[in-house]
RNA sequence: GCGAGAGUGGCGGAACUGGCAGACGCGCAGGGCUUAGAAUCCUGUGGGGAAACCCGUGCGGGUUCGACUCCCGCCUCUCGCACCA
């Protein structure tokens, strides 16, 4: 990767754990906190090492649409990845040649509506431009708003909008006006190219913005080609305090006036390539993923430092041969002191090496990496847990990648999720596996919730463990619990009830078998059709195919149906032992202890899991007769059974002749019979 | 504000592709077993009504013989993103 360019040393505004005493990637801040601890998090500037995640930008969003994730977690991936196409246009200033402005906008189509230009105030042209007098304030300002920024944190709830004239005098390369330069602390210098073209007209921020100081506020799009409508929704956004920023027809704009956004933004574009003052660009939220941590605990970089080969301090990687780069064997605690070092810098006999170039003293790269790194990639190393030539081989990777369905938390949307198909791109790249994308399905998972329906959480002190229903009920419950109380991908709360009440089911199938054995000790095989068969195999065909589809909670109750039938059953002791077999059978991957027990205990010594799936006699699976619903003007009125050879006329005027029915047929018309087979009649009738 | 998802009994939740709404479980009520309890078993359990029946899947419309399901317009809730130009 280092040789591809796809991971770099960078030095970096780094966002900063000082709880935790770590570096933290974009992703990992959550609301301007650590996510694992809470804190808020500081910027720093650390030099760091970087995976160039930004180059697979487009392949991230490209692969979203070939995979089938849910659409949750597809949008915010999407949007974490945040493409924005649009035209970096300059903004020539005035009185300084050749200097200007370049700002990003996607509205190009509002050129002529931009009445200022609004820096970031750290932009590297403020300080060098603006007059004299005026800098000391300038400074004062950019420090204000980095202090704010700081005790808000980042991304939390935006301060009031503030700016600054810089005395700047830029010119609007449309209109040939000029413009003021302000800096504002809503521009971020991080993004596109740290100053934006204003248009208070068009854009709600700006609009805000220019009121407060009012500046100039000039409409160029209006909602439609009529003039009337303009006035009518421009006093309505005035009264609302509410800028335009639909699409619409220009105005006021020179050549362009009359044309759709759309065509104008294109036009434009156009307009300012020729001219040689911008040109089309894109931009995303992504940012490249710095990995350096200063941990004990993570995967050691690979590099080494030496002063003789290596003056700039770029690394030299660990030729091939001596990797892997293992931790040392200390005791941590000796090696940390809260200050945020790395911990692998105190083990002299660790960081001290030899140089692969020269042979000389170096230094081992002390810090390690993001742990994220080993999750993106553990998957493929199951495939080949023993090679130590090679994460894993090709051919298993051919064999068994990509992963069919994938579970995990809807939390990890854009960190694991995003990384993992990150490094499976690359490990694509590097000819180590055929895929691009490393798991088909994802299935996100609820989580449960305490007692007190809150997340669980240990500060809020309402964490259950499942040990506790082991502990007292037993593993099979507590997993039948989990799985019965709602859909895999629901949110659900901690019930105690309602793991008695799995509890007791499970009590009632023990019961059942045993209840049963003296009964089917000597029965011989099954046979017929009697309806226990019937149901064992409806159920066979029915749990088969809700566990394929991860419908736990139903497989369940089609089990306690099952039960429940086989309970209440008097006839054949060889379909009861076939039921309770099969019972047994299918119970064990969701109850596996009591499964395996039910099975010895009805004479049978295999393991279940090693057994193969039981299989619906398909002669069982068709009933020959039917309770058929029948309405009367899409009211249901009666029931009636029907053989399934039944034609569609027999079925009807078995209907029709059910006493109940036929009261509610009696002296009316009937215009229509509707005849859905194994299901319905509904006779339309009128007078 | 933008994006995604969800609204069904007292509760968790079922209902394949438009075809008997409420499966299964919990809870509750009544009963059996027991000196009593625990456990367990049986019966009942959407609302109204004595009954015949009527009403009922967030709200209002529509399509259809028939709508929890499809269409249009709202409301509420949950989650995610949010000064990204």
């Amino acid at each position: 990767m280092l040789e591809r360019g796809l991971v770099y040393r960078r030095r970096a505004k780094v966002n900063y754990c000082p709880v935790d005493n770590t570096v933290l990637a974009n992703e990992q801040v959550e609301d301007g906190r650590c996510w694992r601890c809470g804190t808020l998090v500081i910027e720093r500037e650390i030099p760091e090492w970087a995976f160039r995640i930004t180059a697979y930008a487009d392949r991230l969003l490209d692969g979203l649409t070939r995979i089938d994730w849910p659409e949750r977690v597809v949008a915010m991936q999407r949007n974490w990845i945040g493409r924005s196409d649009g035209l970096e246009i300059e903004f020539p200033v005035i009185g300084a040649r050749g200097k200007a402005f370049r700002v990003f906008t996607t509205r190009a189509d509002t050129i002529f509506g931009a009445t200022y230009v609004a820096a970031a105030p750290d932009h590297p042209l403020i300080q060098q431009l603006a007059p004299e007098a005026k800098r000391e304030q300038l400074h004062a300002f950019a420090e204000r708003v980095r202090r704010t920024a700081k005790e808000v944190g980042e991304g939390a709830q935006a301060a009031d909008k503030e700016g600054f004239d810089t005395g700047i005098r830029a010119r609007n390369p449309f209109t040939g006006k000029e413009i003021p330069v302000w800096v504002a602390n809503f521009v971020l210098a991080s993004y596109g190219t740290g100053a934006v073209m204003s248009v208070p007209a068009h854009d709600q921020r700006d609009y805000e913005f220019a009121v407060k100081y009012d500046l100039p506020i000039k409409w160029v799009i209006r909602p439609g080609e009529d003039d009337e409508v303009t006035q009518v929704a421009a006093r309505k956004l005035v009264e609302e305090k509410k800028a335009f920023t639909d699409h619409g027809y220009l105005f006021d704009s020179g050549e362009f006036s009359g044309m759709p956004s759309e065509q104008a933004r294109l036009t434009i574009a156009a307009e300012a390539q020729r001219r040689g003052i911008g040109q089309p660009a894109v931009n995303y939220h992504l940012r490249d993923w710095g990995v350096s941590r200063q941990r004990y605990w993570g995967t050691p970089i690979p590099i080494v430092y030496c002063v003789k080969c290596d003056p700039d301090h770029k690394g030299i990687p660990v030729p091939d041969e001596d990797l892997p780069v293992v931790l040392p064997d200390i005791d941590v605690k000796e090696v940390l002191t809260g200050k945020g070092e790395p911990p692998l810098a105190k083990v002299a006999s660790w960081v001290n090496t030899t140089c692969p170039t020269c042979g000389g003293p170096a230094r081992r790269e002390a810090e390690t990496m993001d742990t994220f790194v080993d999750s993106a990639w553990y998957f493929a190393r199951y495939l080949d847990p023993h090679n130590d030539a090679l994460p894993f081989s090709r051919a298993q990777a051919d064999r068994w990648l990509p992963v069919d369905v994938y579970v995990g938390g809807p939390e990890h949307a854009v960190l694991h999720l995003l990384y993992f198909r990150f490094w499976t791109m690359v490990m694509n790249e590097l000819a180590l596996c055929g895929i691009t994308e490393p798991a088909q399905k994802l299935v996100t998972q609820g989580i449960v919730k305490g007692r007190d329906g809150e997340k669980m959480s240990k500060s809020k002190g309402n964490v259950v463990s499942p040990r506790e229903i082991i502990d007292e009920y037993g593993a099979d419950t507590a997993r039948l619990f989990i799985l019965f109380a709602a859909p895999a991908e629901k949110d659900m709360d901690w019930s105690d009830e309602q793991v008695q009440g799995q509890h007791r089911f499970l009590g009632r199938v023990w019961r059942l078998v045993h209840s049963s054995l003296p009964k089917i000790q000597a029965a011989k095989g099954a046979e017929g059709a009697d309806d226990l068969r019937r149901r064992t195999h409806k159920t066979i065909l029915r749990v088969t195919q809700q566990l394929e589809r991860l419908q736990f909670n139903t497989a369940i109750s089609s089990l306690m149906e099952l039960s429940n039938a086989a309970a209440d059953w008097q006839g054949e002791a060889g379909s009861l032992r076939e039921c309770v077999e099969v019972l047994a059978q299918l119970l064990a991957p969701l109850a596996p202890h009591m499964a395996n027990e039910l099975w010895h205990e009805l004479g049978r010594s295999e393991e279940l899991s090693t057994l193969h799936w039981p299989e619906a006699d398909p002669s069982l699976v068709m009933d020959d007769a039917y309770q058929i619903a029948v309405q009367v003007n899409g009211k249901l009125r009666g029931e009636v059974q029907v053989a399934a050879t039944a034609g569609e006329a027999e079925i009807r005027d078995t209907a029709a002749r059910d006493p109940k029915v036929a009261g509610w047929l009696h002296g009316k018309t009937i215009k229509k019979v509707v005849v859905i087979p194994k299901r319905l009649v509904n006779f339309v009738v009128a007078g």
